[in-house]
DNA sequence: TTTGATGCAAATGTTTTGCATTGCA
DNA sequence: TGCAATGCAAAACATTTGCATCAAA
């Protein structure tokens, strides 16, 4: 059995064709991020009868389980990343896209005791930094 | 004039009724959020005649004129609100709804020193905390 | 075999747009 | 008057859902 389908079985999920080339296609590229609509044509383009629901399904389900990490980068589409187990943010070039993963713990203590000042009770958060990144600042758009 | 009217003249737009009815009723109810429907909804039970579409393109407008903050809580859709001047970010109640407005320096300069490291020059960020405010914590729902 | 997963198409919810009409300056 | 703003309806877009079919256990 592969490794794909070992995953699959202990997150509680049946083993499908759908399911494992989705999974493969997370693990094929690690640190990248894909929305549901880039999954769907990347596995359309490899060969792969698979329709755009079954993708919706399928990643909300790996979501679910804690495989994948759903971001939201403001009113946008979703996007997906396989989950490493550390919990990170984003840092994203407004210009040419590119996301860069931190962890930052003075931050993620500080919101802690913000949460804490206002009684409530934090469980998650999300943050999204938008900025230009290093190549972006140095050759500007036209 | 009315003090709408200067609002809009001042931020370059020209004044209409639609427009001044919007801001009229963000200035009404400091501190509060709105999502375009709502904003409609009320206009429309205050007896104005107005479209979905105009609302959206003036919160459109008054968000890039900065007279309004616009926040995407999550994939959900878009909320707005005054603009006062000063930055902060949200912390909501995932349980009420309840909205939190915060400023804290100290995150807000280690997002600065995170975008720094990564050699990104920092423009703006988006960071919501998801939580349980005190009277949710204490009746958890059914 | 039997239940759950899939694919398709249609429905949904939010937001945007085309276009004829209206209304400020 | 003239051009921008509006209202309506339709389009666009991401996402979800109903349902008949298909496939994994």
């Amino acid at each position: 059995m592969s490794s794909q389908a070992e995953t699959l079985k202990n997150n509680g999920l049946k083993v499908t064709l759908p399911r494992l080339k989705v999974l493969e296609m997370f693990e094929k590229t690690p640190g990248q991020h894909f929305s549901a609509e880039e999954v769907y044509t990347r596995l359309i383009e490899s060969g792969n009868d698979i329709g755009i629901a079954t993708i919706y399904r399928i990643l909300m389900q790996f979501a679910d389980a804690g495989l994948l990490r759903k971001s939201n980068f403001d009113g946008d589409k979703a996007w997906f990343e396989l989950e490493d187990g550390e919990h990170h943010d984003h840092l994203l070039c407004v210009d040419c896209g590119k996301v860069v993963e931190f962890l930052n713990p003075s931050i993620e203590q500080q919101q802690r005791t913000v949460a804490k000042q206002h009684g409530f009770e934090l469980l998650e958060h999300n943050m999204v930094l938008y900025g230009l990144c290093g190549a972006c600042r140095k050759t500007p758009m036209a």
